[in-house]
DNA sequence: TTATGATGAAAACGATCGGTCACTTTTTAT
DNA sequence: ATAAAAAGTGACCGATCGTTTTCATCATAA
């Protein structure tokens, strides 16, 4: 059917420019990964431009989806212990879903020369964990778990090195299991920090 | 000069494979950019993926340089408050200057093709700086500036999210100065959290 | 059953790619 | 001054790019 082989050249898409990117993808490979000659991109894409497009287009209802709502916030913790381990489980996902590898990949590869690629990145890499934990955090504080501070300067502080080590991933996929007793070291490390003990 | 030409096409090779990455460049724009017909390349470098490897062990030499060795550190801080001046030097330079925009930018685009732009994307992006600043901030705790704590968990904990930010300043030029302004409000953070005021 | 629209592939299109070659101009060395 | 070497150019090469055209195949609906 149409719709499927649709989302196949989709799905191929988003492998091949996540690893050879955009300009260094050409129709006639991605077609022949999925068993298709490369002219029957055309009965479903107007142009390799208008499959960029459309991937793009995927890629932010996904992130929408998934991330982009406050309803989406993820139980908040009832102790710092269930901080550490929330992170841990949010990680895992994030550094090992092939898919989402792969949407990181290709936003990093096209953020400088697309706007919709670069704003969705920005919201990947930075804003999007911020605000997530912001609330969180502002949460915790209420609750006493944290020591009170600026909710957001705590999310960036928290956030950032788990961006840089998740990048770190992506870049060096031997290094995956390395870097998660990174995070999980580092995540220690701030409710150490940041974190009361109890009342 | 053969030198000056062939430093001049390593500077344009530079400015095009960041902008348009190694793929999305070719050789005639490339060479046109300099005033030169692209058939003269070939005078100089024996193919394209040569001038890329040249170009590469020229960004590798200039970070051995700059970078690479301890003897390279910075002063150490005999305060809280010149660790943030420092930091906020460092960053300005870093964040603001085009050649080292540039080189960012090519690692950023290549490092998932070619393995010494991943190499020196790790040094750039993670491990340069926490090596760094293991070293400033150990010698902080002896001064009786810092908390005593691990050095490199502290350097991760404090690099890691000025990272972030002066990849948001490659990815978004305009929000330079605003992320320069979230660098020092972090790095106050940190002393604040960190920092012991005297003995 | 047959008409129809959707889906696929083969062949070919013009454009552009990296690269070569024959030739001229410029620089360098003697 | 002059020979040799280096640097630069325009024309051209084969390969490959994205895309179009033409035609075959298939499912579906009348």
């Amino acid at each position: 059917m149409a719709k499927d082989t649709k989302k196949r050249i989709l799905d191929a898409a988003l492998d091949m420019f996540s690893r050879n990117g955009y300009a260094g993808t050409n129709m006639r490979e991605l077609m022949a990964s999925i068993g298709y000659a490369k002219s029957s991109t055309y009965r479903h894409f107007e142009s390799k431009e208008e499959l960029w497009n459309a991937l793009l287009d995927e890629m932010i209802a996904y992130y929408g989806e998934h991330f982009g709502s406050p309803d989406r916030l993820p139980p908040a913790p009832e102790s710092l212990e269930e901080l550490v381990a929330m992170t841990m489980r949010m990680v895992r996902i994030t550094a090992q879903d092939e898919t989402i590898i792969k949407t990181r990949k290709v936003l990093t590869l096209e953020q400088f020369r697309d706007e919709r690629a670069r704003n969705l990145a920005t919201k990947h890499f930075l804003t999007g964990l911020t605000e997530m934990f912001s609330r969180i955090f502002a949460g915790m504080m209420e609750k006493g778990l944290l020591r009170r501070d600026d909710p957001a300067m705590l999310a960036f502080a928290y956030t950032a090195p788990i961006s840089v080590l998740i990048h770190l991933c992506d870049r060096e996929p031997d290094k995956t299991e390395e870097a998660l007793q990174q995070v999980e070291a580092f995540s220690r490390h701030f409710v150490k920090v940041y974190g009361k003990t109890g009342e």
